[in-house]
DNA sequence: CTGAAAGCGCTTACAG
DNA sequence: CTGAAAGCGCTTACAG
């Protein structure tokens, strides 16, 4: 907020260097230099009038200027499917703040889940020159992330994993298990899954988690019990609705891997004439800010988007420093509500 | 996407008139400047192979180096007070598709509806040297945006508008108009208002055009059935919890001017027992994609949120190119849906 | 039609 | 402790 008065043009180093009568390499040295070279560079004294006469007159280094020098601009590119997704907005603003913290900007567009949106944008990005990027929005069969390793692009995926590059996510297989234990518990046996897009990890991390853990306690869950979905409350709305008049007896509950299609399906099971919470149990996931407000709040697993945020940028700034990035799978919870806090007879 | 292999450095002008043998000025010509510049500046032949080898190497100018050149970062700051209110993420959707269009990068930031982050956070754009600044989350009593004003940073409002700058929001005037004239339509004579952050003029706007046409019509609106909230789910509780406590019969029906609020009055208002689209009617505002999909579809307010941010990249856009900028008022439209879709006799 | 040159605001080896 | 200079990749007046 200080970069001079009335669209007057920015003060530079020189404009220092000149009121102070010195070189503008060493006003350079004692502003931006590290301590050792700072202090090398001018006497205490003089360092003092520098600082203060760039405090006085709001001296902001170009950032232009210095990425033209220094080849780095400080900026990251942030790709997610789209930021009116609360749960990508939630990440974004650990991004922010973390980056923000470290003196980097961020940049950040919307791919809409589409692959030649993302890579558009990611092209967008790298013209910006932006030092690395964070794809929130990987495909399992993205060819993108192969294209950009491969030509040393640094980047790093959050929200959704990928077996070969580092990740920050939410540990879904754990938090798939846990709704399983709990439906299980509660005395549920004939159960459905809203399982959400066939291409996210997160999708097929949570089913497969629930699936693995549910035939493990003795379940079953055949094939037409796991319908994929739009990860929003219309695509929650059709996945119940395929579930109600699927053959057979309709389930006790139901699991969705997103809040929003549980939502959705909340909906749908109430046209159907059932009370969510008596008559059939739901369970959403990421327990968005919605969930415990609801009319009948929503069980929902916990996940941690903030810090999923924040260890994304901690990954990338590994990464750009050549350091090892280790994938962070972080630790959900189950918040049991009303919608799914019953018991059933087992059938 | 192709900037060059393996971290390789990128391109350049000289690169390419070094291979063409021009000089590297006529390539600058012939690939950035404006129509009649570039015929002069080289045979169409010549043009046509500098294209051509531009096309080929992946050349992408670099945009710290014409920044630096010509003063203009073709970025713009975009501060909203959370993107994970799905109504700034739209808005931000318009703005990031609208400023793609005409070549801008977006910066986004969040300010928490604090007047120090805000303060803080636009400082850190400008620092950044974005061209210009569109702000989402203006208080009412904002000192930032004179300070901005007096000192000539190009800005535009979003979402929130003041008298004195020009802005793109919703008529939320009509908007509380239109509530008004449906509610005493259905019969309602006892009603109160979940009115928002005293600080917003979305707020201000729709609650006082909800005033006003109700009392033309003939109704009374206490103060104390008007109740200041947040813009949350909690918020929108805690306002009803507060209505319903409140000395005297009960409302028939409820106007939040957040369709977060109204969710969270619809829980509260369960809670107490009451059936909304029944004993109660509830109308929000935005009509997010939430609202008609909720297990009792929620009666909304549509505003073209999308738009209003589309809007505010084209005013900026004027604004920087020192055109007049005249603030967009974009017209609302009523949902009509279960929550309200009944009629009272009136008391 | 094409070129040569200055300069935007920095950083940083080199020199003293 | 301090300075002088080169150069990052562009744009654009000036010259021919």
């Amino acid at each position: 907020m200080n970069q001079g008065q009335r669209n007057q043009p920015a003060v530079t180093l020189k404009d220092l260097a000149d009121e102070l009568g010195l070189h503008l390499s060493t006003v350079s040295r004692v502003l931006h230099s590290r301590d050792d070279v700072a202090r090398r560079a001018a006497s205490s004294a003089t360092a003092q009038k520098v600082r203060e006469l760039a405090q006085l007159r709001g001296y902001s280094p170009d950032p232009q200027a210095t990425s033209l020098r220094t080849r780095r601009t400080r900026a990251i590119g942030v790709i997610v499917p789209r930021l009116s997704d609360i749960v990508l907005a939630t990440m974004y603003e650990g991004v922010e703040e973390t980056a923000a913290a470290n003196n980097y900007s961020t940049f950040v567009m919307n791919s809409h889940d589409d692959q030649d949106e993302q890579r558009r944008k990611a092209g967008i990005m790298l013209a910006r020159r932006v030092d690395g990027l964070i794809l929130g929005d990987v495909h399992a069969d993205s060819d993108l992330v192969h294209e950009l390793s491969s030509r040393g692009v640094p980047f790093v995926l959050m929200n959704r994993r990928h077996p070969q590059y580092p990740s920050s996510t939410c540990d879904d297989v754990v938090g798939g298990e846990l709704v399983a234990d709990h439906l299980w518990a509660q005395g549920h046996r004939r159960v459905a899954v809203i399982a959400g897009e066939t291409y996210a990890s997160t999708a097929l991390d949570r089913t497969g988690g629930f699936r693995k853990r549910w035939e493990a306690l003795g379940g079953t869950l055949p094939d037409e019990s796991v319908v994929w979905s739009h990860f929003d409350t219309e695509g929650g709305r059709e996945a119940a609705e395929q579930i109600m008049l699927a053959p057979g007896p309709v389930p006790t509950a139901i699991f969705a891997v997103n809040d929003f299609a549980a939502i959705g399906a909340m909906g749908a099971l109430r046209a159907a004439g059932l009370t969510v919470g008596k008559d059939i149990a739901v369970v959403g996931f990421n327990d968005t800010s919605l969930a415990a407000q609801l009319p009948i709040p929503l069980s929902s697993v916990r996940s941690p988007m903030m810090e999923i945020g924040r260890r994304a940028v901690g990954l990338l700034l590994n990464v750009l420093d050549h350091h090892s990035a280790e994938s962070q799978l972080l630790e959900p919870q189950l918040m049991v509500r009303e919608s799914s806090d019953f018991g059933v007879e087992g059938s």
